[in-house]
DNA sequence: CCTCATTCCTGCGGGC
DNA sequence: TGCCCGCAGGAATGAG
């Protein structure tokens, strides 16, 4: 699943793809990769076609590629998306969505995604931030992110700990998976009520995400080579930094207790019951 | 305004 | 063996 460390992977491998490349053809394998694009597939093709990609940037989980016409192209990747680079005679992916074929004839840029909760869209804005992304707060390596402003957001919010780890216009690129390997690195229950959240436990718990995502990244940028730039490349590192995520009945790195699963929000939550106290009146 | 459930989608794997 | 169903999840959307 892509979370920020392999979306800022994908943005590294893609940089240097995408620079001062002519968009010649937009093909739209699937209408639906299309996403929040208002005025249509059509709309989205002749906005790229012949423009000229300057960048490519993320904010939280989202892409954007900057365009000469003061426009961007915007991409999340959802569940299972992919940004490939490959030659333009190569097949098409079982899952191709949407073929972007260049001028200079050299690699396609291609989307691929098996179950389409990703997509593509063309937004204004683009030179500074696509204004359909602008709700995106600053992800927390970022400079720019608020450590304040963040501690005081917890402290107005009335839910639980993780549901606000979550919320991209809070903090951006923290997903299901590193959200609760933080909160066992903070040593913090996802129920844990954000009201009650101090200044010194939210710092814990930013300073928690930072390294887990800091050390997802490290891992994270050998999961692509030059012509192929593979977003599920991450299982290599995946499964042997995790310390509770997809390890329910395991023993929890630290104490030894078992690693318990909760169901919440229609997905799981991993954590060590030890470690990270339910708190006395939990959000749910 | 704020919070939260619902919905989109497809392949995999467990259970019968 | 083969089928069915649950599960994986980000984020927009609308209900309350």
């Amino acid at each position: 699943m892509p979370e920020l460390p392999e979306v800022e992977t994908v943005r590294r491998g893609l940089a240097r793809w995408v620079l001062d490349r002519v968009v010649a053809e937009v093909v739209v394998a699937h209408p639906r990769a299309v996403r929040r694009h208002l005025p249509g597939e059509a709309d989205f093709v002749a906005l790229l076609t012949g423009r000229t990609m300057t960048a490519a940037r993320r904010r939280g989980k989202y892409l954007w590629f900057p365009l000469d016409s003061g426009d961007a192209l915007v991409a999340h990747l959802g569940m299972s998306g992919q940004l490939l680079v490959v030659p333009t005679d190569a097949p098409a992916e079982r899952h191709l969505r949407v073929r972007l074929r260049f001028a200079d004839a050299g690699p396609d840029l291609r989307f691929v995604d098996q179950r389409t909760f990703g997509g593509l869209s063309v937004a204004a804005g683009g030179a500074a931030l696509p204004d359909s992304i602008a709700h995106i707060a600053h992800d927390p390596l970022d400079a720019a992110f608020d450590d304040a402003g963040f501690a005081a957001g917890l402290r107005r919010r009335r839910t639980g700990l993780k549901r606000a780890l979550l919320d991209q216009s809070m903090v951006s690129g923290v997903g299901n998976i590193y959200a609760d390997e933080a909160l066992w690195r903070a040593r913090l229950h996802w129920a844990r009520p954000t009201e009650t959240m101090t200044r010194p436990v939210a710092d814990r718990v930013l300073g928690a995400v930072r390294a887990v995502l800091s050390e997802a990244i490290a891992s994270g940028g050998t999961s692509f080579d030059a012509l192929y730039v593979d977003v599920n490349g991450e299982s290599g590192y995946f499964e042997r930094s995790l310390n509770v995520y997809g390890r329910e009945h395991e023993p929890c790195p630290r104490c030894g207790r078992p690693i318990r699963r909760s169901r919440w929000m229609n997905r799981s939550s991993y954590w060590c019951p030890q470690c990270q106290r339910r708190p006395r009146h939990p959000h749910p």
